[in-house]
RNA sequence: AGUCCCGUAGCUCAGCUGGUUAGAGCGCUACACUGAUAAUGUAGAGGUCCGCAGUUCAAGUCUGCGCGGGACUACCA
């Protein structure tokens, strides 16, 4: 027989499976990725898939110009999952990566490098070389992200990205943008944006971000009284007011300059108002003023004191030091909307609507926290002014200037205008002056003083608060209306939450409530930026504003560009040399749609006027979001792409969650308003990876883990794993190496291990699935079990996956790879696999074995590419089962469903349940496993359970090495048995009740409980009330034999004779002695095949067990004579428990 | 400030539509196995389920209010 076996091993030398020596995976990874470009595997992967059935997959542009993260890793991971998991389905996955490469973190970081600043740019450097410097700026790391796509796994098609830049791309958002405004809703409208007056030019809030521009300052704060007029609305105020007496509203700002240009007042509606009556401290006129009644007391503080009946307030004396108040009628903000009130600083009205101005308006934002309770509120010089002041109808102080056009009170430097009397001409902040020039008294303390003198003034302080300041120029920010470009998505409002409900969102919190919530709170898309770097704004404009153009592509450009020069606004077309005919890259390569090009091209309008473009250019996320439909150059190529969704709408997309209102809004956005599509059906948005303590990545702290150091220590297939099963997706990962490393050792380590016994066996005797599969149904009960739980998984592995829930399928495999796979199925069937001839049974082993390994090879390839693939292809090239040279080229398995046995799986479940329990026993009472004992008994309760555990009878008890089982069908006086209700069944029948059954059948005993045996059930009366219960509204269990030793867990009752007999005794040691002499044999060096003889020099007691097993022995290890006496040979010492010392002598024969 | 996510053992995480003794892995401690061996197995210790209030017969689970960590959006008189 063993003969036999070397020649055979000889025979199969071709076809052997690789054996390694230990698990590198970082190697593994590169030997793998080695093979996927020399095979071009991945372009494989799409070519092998029906053209008919594709899987849309939209990559998100990452920019180029910073350096990748970890989280990149992650997020990564998530895509790659995914297509490649559709890819093992039978899909085909196209994957086009993309760069953004516009945008204003481009742009600061080359301002940074050249030393410039915005202002430099068309002076200092021509725009020209500026985005030029951007152009070449953009791309500079683009080899270190495809280095760590092609070092992660991940599969994208770097070879011909989408470049955001590119002509063709640029032409296709100019498209989107012409349908646009074909639809009505391209319009161009003030907004209240962040301007630094100084340097002449909008702020974004990412340059209000930069560190240090938020500043305590201490401004000159006043709380104004506003005049209430008497009209219907008011009157149920002025009635609490003393007759002929003025009633006064009081609000406070930070910037009294704003003061003129105040057109409403703003309360919360819910929030209570009081009117309080006192007297003015600087005029010390009577007053009744409105206020919230939270805030009084801070308003009536130091020189005031409360009094508490009205009638003491004539007692107060002008002049006098403190000042008596008293808390008057109470009212709801919403009781005070719609009172009109005087208009404080008269120098000029609003230009529109002035009769909706000086009202008194709701708004959301109102709060208690400072102040009165009551917002001035300046919709020239305020966002959250404009927005609520447009949702009442009220007018800003917008007046006409010099050429008829809508401006403010306060002019682009920063300074009056000639409207303010008195103020025109200043500026309204003292550090906008240069230096020297600033007057003594600012604006703001200007204006107090004369509100004082008028008796508009309540009270009027320094008030220190944190305030914008421009990172550039230092001086502090205005909130100014420009001029912007708008997409009204206002108007798709509800077509957009509507198409929302039919995105699949991952986790779905996300979309009804961030997406959600952001869509019922929608604003029109603010396009403009005034930059230089990105997409220009294809409008064209006549000075006047009067005629315009929207340019949708290059042909339409070069066609009136035509039209210019024939009118003669233009000398030459620059564009003449393009063929909007043809659509190579030559052609293309001869136009560039930026801003230093087409600022260039002047146009002629209908009516014969030149038409300039509009400086802004668009806002980046555009781009991004364009990127369905401009990565194809759709409409002008690829047309059927989008029109018969071959590409369109993407099946599926993620990315991190900061993309909610980014890209996943822009996609959904222009999807939406152009195509009136989801642009997207299922999106996953993931969390956060922090630090191990939990803190945010930050190269400034040092905690940033770097993605390549990573990658090359653990390897990415471990990288991977411990990322997607550590957390699901959309949480926050707390990133830890060393967790990773336990994911290395446990999850793959145990594959690798499992796989090494496989080859190493398998390759003795050589099995290469060379036989017919044995039929399932045909296989020893332990493999048609492993096959069951094998189909099981598949099916809730392919689930998880369909559902996009990554995480719960990673744990899925791997606590099968570990817990039943080696843990107990190799465990268990170790001897088959190296005891005996090439039987049937053998060759069953090595066949399910197989099928698991290569199960689970493709089932985990999605998220470990690598190893999986060098695993699936070991076992391939060896069995050609299938006709892959890849695991990313299978398919993924289908779970057959009559190989799934849930009887034998319960069975197997009680079987490792009750060996758990047994060798607890034994654990508890010291006794080895090697000590056979002669009995365990486990009560049944019901006929299942019999069935199941006699079943799996001679699997327990050789697992725990003892010699019968007993059954105990009637228990009763054997066995101590305990009641409990079963909450769940009762619950809702007797909820009320509960407390008092529950007491009552705690307390029953044997008597009680044989009786619900006997009767199936119980009935009687509870707290005057009838109850009837069924046997199923009770759970009984066994939990003690008395006199034996005994353990129950989950309803399962083992006990355990621990008598040793004499003969186990023997036996026991016979067992150790074969332990001791299988060690000596390795010790010697002997082969696993050699044969011995044995001469033992040992006590009575020994020599006896050595008698009385003396051929189980001489089988264990091989022994062809034992002998007692004295020794030759190799000697050994052997120490048996306390019978003494042992001298064992091994002979090779 | 608003919206959302998270808070369970020393660490990382499970815990389904509420059901009575809250689980796993790692780590720790002890032991076993010794023909998968720089592997493997078993057991043990370890928890005011962030806090408070409410709904309920019953709350880790549902509701409200807080606290702590994080994200995004907005920026405030």
């Amino acid at each position: 027989m063993l003969n036999l076996r070397l020649v055979k091993k000889a025979i199969i030398m071709s076809a052997t499976y690789p054996e390694y020596e230990g698990l590198n995976l970082p190697n593994v990874a590169e030997r793998v990725m080695k093979k996927w470009e020399n095979e071009k595997v991945f372009q494989a992967s799409i070519d092998s898939r029906d053209e008919n059935k594709p899987f849309v997959f939209f990559e998100g542009p990452p920019s180029a110009n910073g350096l990748p993260g970890i989280h990149h890793v992650m997020a990564r991971s998530i895509k790659d999952i995914f297509c490649r998991y559709k890819t093992l389905k039978g899909f085909q996955v196209k994957r086009k990566a993309g760069w953004d490469t516009h945008g204003l973190p481009v742009e600061l970081g080359v301002e940074k490098e050249l030393g410039i600043t915005k202002e430099d740019i068309g002076t200092k450097i021509s725009v020209e070389d500026y985005n030029k410097a951007c152009k070449e700026a953009v791309m500079r790391y683009t080899d270190v992200w495809n280095n760590l796509t092609k070092k992660m796994g991940y599969w994208v098609d770097m070879e011909n990205p989408y470049i955001t830049y590119e002509s063709k791309y640029m032409e296709s958002v100019w498209w989107l943008l012409g349908q646009l405004n074909d639809k009505g809703l391209i319009y161009k409208g003030y907004t209240i944006q962040p301007y630094s007056p100084k340097a002449g030019t909008g702020l974004s809030t990412h340059e209000l971000n930069q560190p240090g521009c938020y500043r305590d300052v201490k401004d000159t704060s006043c709380v104004a009284q506003f005049k209430a007029i008497k009209n219907a609305e008011s009157q149920s105020l002025f009635e609490k007011v003393p007759a002929g007496e003025n009633l006064h509203l009081l609000a406070w700002t930070t910037t009294p300059w704003t003061l003129p240009s105040n057109t409403a007042l703003t309360v919360g509606k819910k929030i209570e108002y009081v009117i309080v009556h006192s007297y003015n401290q600087y005029t010390f006129k009577p007053i009744h003023v409105l206020c919230a009644k939270p805030l009084v007391n801070k308003q009536f503080s130091k020189n005031y004191f409360q009094i508490e009946n009205q009638d003491e307030l004539s007692n107060y004396e002008k002049g006098g030091k403190k000042i008596p108040f008293f808390i008057g009628a109470e009212f709801t903000g919403a009781d005070l909307v719609g009172i009109r009130y005087e208009q404080l600083l008269p120098y000029a009205q609003p230009m529109e609507n002035p009769e909706n101005a000086f009202q008194v308006i709701p708004g959301d934002f109102v709060t208690t926290e400072d102040g009165t309770g009551i917002v001035h509120t300046a919709p020239t010089f305020g966002a959250d002014d404009a927005m609520v002041s447009k949702q009442a109808g009220v007018p800003g102080l917008l007046v006409e200037d010099e050429r008829g056009n809508p401006v403010p009170l306060v002019d682009l430097q920063g300074r009056f205008r000639p409207e303010m009397g008195e103020f025109a001409g200043m500026y309204v902040k003292n550090e906008y002056y240069d230096d020297g020039e600033a007057p003594e008294k600012s604006v703001d303390v200007l204006i107090s003083i004369k509100l004082k003198e008028e008796n508009k003034a309540f009270k009027v302080e320094k008030y220190e608060h944190s305030y914008p300041h421009c990172w550039r120029t230092d001086k502090p920010v205005l909130y100014y209306p420009l001029d912007s470009w708008f997409v009204k998505v206002t108007d798709k409002k509800d077509r957009m939450m509507e198409l929302n409900k039919t995105i699949n969102w991952q986790p779905e919190s996300t979309g009804t409530g961030r997406f959600g919530k952001w869509l019922e709170n929608l604003n029109d898309w603010n396009l403009s930026r005034s930059r230089y770097w990105g997409i220009p704004i294809p409008i064209w404009r006549t000075e006047e504003g009067d005629e315009q153009i929207c340019i949708s592509s290059i042909k339409q450009l070069k066609e009136e560009c035509e039209k210019a020069v024939t009118a003669g606004v233009m000398d030459n077309n620059p564009l003449s040399d393009f063929d909007p005919s043809d659509m190579s890259k030559a052609n293309y390569d001869k136009v560039d749609l930026h801003k230093n090009y087409v600022d260039k091209i002047t146009l002629v309008s209908e009516g014969g006027k030149p038409m300039k473009r509009e400086a802004d250019l668009i806002d980046v996320w555009f781009d991004s979001g364009s990127m369905p439909y401009a990565q194809w150059h759709y409409p002008f190529e690829n047309k059927e792409m989008i029109d018969d969704h071959k590409a369109y709408p993407g099946d599926f997309i993620a990315e991190g969650v900061d993309q909610t209102r980014g890209w996943f809004y822009t996609l959904h956005a222009i999807g939406t308003t152009v195509f009136d599509s989801v642009a997207y059906k299922n999106v996953i948005s993931n969390g956060l990876v922090l630090d191990k303590n939990g803190q945010k990545m930050s190269k400034r702290l040092g905690n940033a883990v770097d993605p390549f150091e990573t990658l090359d220590q653990y390897g990415p297939d471990a990288t991977r794993w411990y990322m997607i099963t550590n957390a699901a997706p959309w949480d926050n990962l707390k990133f830890d190496t060393e967790g990773i490393k336990e994911t290395q050792r446990k999850f793959f380590g145990t594959l690798y291990n499992t796989y090494s016994f496989f080859s190493l066996y398998a390759n003795i005797d050589g099995f290469a699935y060379q036989e017919d599969r044995i039929e399932t149904s045909e296989r020893p009960e332990i493999d048609r079990w492993i096959i069951s739980k094998l189909n099981s998984l598949v099916k809730e592995v392919d689930n998880a996956f369909e559902t996009f829930e990554p995480t719960k399928a990673g744990r899925l495999i791997q606590s099968f790879v570990n817990d039943q796979l080696s843990n107990w199925y190799v465990r268990l069937c170790r001897r088959r696999f190296w005891k005996g001839d090439y039987t049937q049974d053998k060759i069953s082993a090595y066949q399910t074995l197989f099928e698991c390994l290569e199960t689970i090879a493709i089932l985990s390839s999605p998220i470990a590419p690598f190893y999986s693939d060098e695993l699936f292809s070991d076992l391939n090239k060896v069995a050609k089962r299938h006709n892959a040279t890849s695991v990313h080229l299978a398919h993924f398995p289908t779970a057959v469903e009559a190989d799934i046995d849930t009887e034998l799986e319960a069975q197997m479940e009680i079987a490792q349940q009750v060996s758990s329990m047994a060798l607890s026993l034994r654990k508890k009472e010291k006794i080895r496993v090697r000590q056979p004992l002669q009995k365990i008994m486990a009560p049944i309760l019901d006929p299942s359970f019999k069935s199941r555990i006699k079943h799996v009878q001679d699997l327990i008890l050789s697992e725990i090495n003892v010699k019968e089982l007993e059954l105990l069908e009637d228990t009763t006086g054997v066995l101590t048995k305990k009641i409990k209700p079963n909450f769940k069944t009762i619950g809702p029948k007797y909820g009320k009740h509960m407390k008092s059954i529950a007491g009552m059948v705690n307390s029953w005993g044997d008597k009680e409980i044989a009786s619900v045996e006997n009767n199936r059930g119980w009935s009687g009366e509870i707290n005057g009330e009838t109850i009837e219960l069924d046997f199923n509204d009770f759970e009984i269990e066994t939990d003690d034999i008395p006199g034996w030793l005994v353990t129950s867990e989950n309803g399962i009752t083992v006990a355990m004779d621990i008598t040793i007999t004499p003969a186990l005794k023997q036996e026991g040691i016979a067992r150790e002695l074969v332990n001791r002499i299988q060690n000596f044999r390795k010790e010697a060096g002997f082969e696993v095949t050699d044969k011995i003889n044995i001469t033992v020099e040992t006590s009575a007691d020994i020599q006896a067990a050595i008698e009385a097993n003396k051929s189980y022995i001489a089988d264990e290890v091989l022994a062809d004579a034992i002998n007692v006496g004295s020794i030759e040979g190799t000697e050994f010492l052997a120490d048996i428990e306390e019978e003494g010392d042992t001298k064992v002598g091994l002979r090779k024969v």
